[in-house]
DNA sequence: CTCTCGGCATGACAAATGTCAGACGCGGAA
DNA sequence: TTCCGCGTCTGACATTTGTCATGCCGAGAG
């Protein structure tokens, strides 16, 4: 918020760009902090290692850009996204994973996520990202894009994700029924739709597949 | 420190610590280098991304400590473990770990691991510690280690073992008598009695959970 | 040696799950 | 408007799964 030429053209920095960094694991953040701080046009002004902690140190600190770990405690990185998105708009998101699943990228696509990278990933190839998508530019691994658009859209309708989602933890047909308000019955039948649409052999061979393709 | 003394003794060190990094996040592992090179008294001699590569890199540099990530492509950090203990008995092995179970720690330890941590720890510790695995003692986080003796050992009988882990990817029980050439009753024996060790609700439920305790 | 205990193995029965045919309401196409 | 397709929802029926009672065998205690 300096001078006039503060457009969103990617010519020419005007200042050092400033970075949240958030990620649960200390060893590998500090690592990044200290390989960034290498960079002179890069400046890492505020650490986290949670999603509400990450969300906080945004609000004080209001970064250029902010480089969030997918998974983190408390919130994941789709989520800040979304927050900062509303609270923060001027603050671009870049998102870096370790094992991305396709869904994910969708999620995050749709959160407002302006990169999404994998771990698997040079340093000097990820200033270069964060310098893009500071410029207003958009990043996205060729890899994961590729993953993501393979395994297509979910086939499932709201109430099958919804009834898989409560399957996830190998609970039995009554206790599903009873959490979504539904009839016994009924949530056979979702489960057995879903499982037909995923090409499983039973829900839990199903639930497996959903989530690794990031559907429920 | 510079005299005779070049026994195995863990007093002074006589030069540098050769150290064997290997993780398959690119990102990580380059990050993590570059900050272990600011101590003088260690020196990356050799990187890899996968099991394998990371065999291959300790017979062709023959470093002084392996710093090795649990989960790789190819081979885990423990299966590495177990054959550098075999070819390179003079090269310590420490291991790191994102996400750890409380199985995997006594795994690493029959091993022959000499440290495990996890990755919420700053450079300034883990330098500390390969120091100390270097000199010949031991060091395992206190919070993994709290989890694996609170989980305690398994209670599962070989078979139960066995056919627990056949039943994983949710294979039906017809398919798991087949696999473990046994009467699709006694496979179903099996499965009730690990389900009723472990507390859990159906052998779906006993499957996440012996997987979190590390016992398949 | 004999007894007992624990792991291995099996089949019968009850309970949970998967499959099926069908009813209702809603929105778009004919 | 009427019809058709789709998502939602349900109960009945066949299959699969979980539980139980039981037998066999080898190792260690008495």
């Amino acid at each position: 918020m300096t001078t006039s030429a503060e457009t969103s053209a990617a010519t020419a920095p005007v200042g050092p760009v400033r970075l949240l960094l958030a990620d649960d694991e200390h060893l590998i953040r500090g690592a990044l902090a200290a390989l960034l701080a290498l960079e002179d046009d890069l400046l890492v002004v505020a650490e986290a290692a949670s999603g509400p902690e990450a969300l906080a140190m945004a609000r004080a600190h209001v970064p250029d850009v902010a480089v969030l770990d997918l998974q983190m405690p408390g919130a994941d990185g789709v989520k800040v996204a979304t927050s900062l998105r509303a609270e923060l708009p001027g603050c671009q998101v870049l998102i870096v994973t370790g094992h991305g699943r396709p869904g994910h990228l969708k999620r995050a696509l749709e959160a407002g996520v302006r990169g999404f990278v994998p771990k698997t990933l040079s340093a000097q190839r990820l200033a270069e990202i964060i310098r893009a998508v500071h410029a207003g530019n958009r990043y996205v691994d060729p890899e994961l894009a590729a993953d993501a658009i393979s395994s297509g859209d979910s086939p499932l309708t709201a109430r099958e994700a919804e009834v898989l989602e409560l399957a996830v933890d190998g609970a039995p047909v009554a206790e599903i029924a009873e959490r979504a308000a539904l009839s016994p019955g009924t949530v056979r039948n979702y489960l057995s739709s879903a499982v037909t649409k995923l090409g499983a052999e039973n829900r839990h061979a199903a639930v497996r597949l959903a989530r690794e393709r990031g559907w429920v």
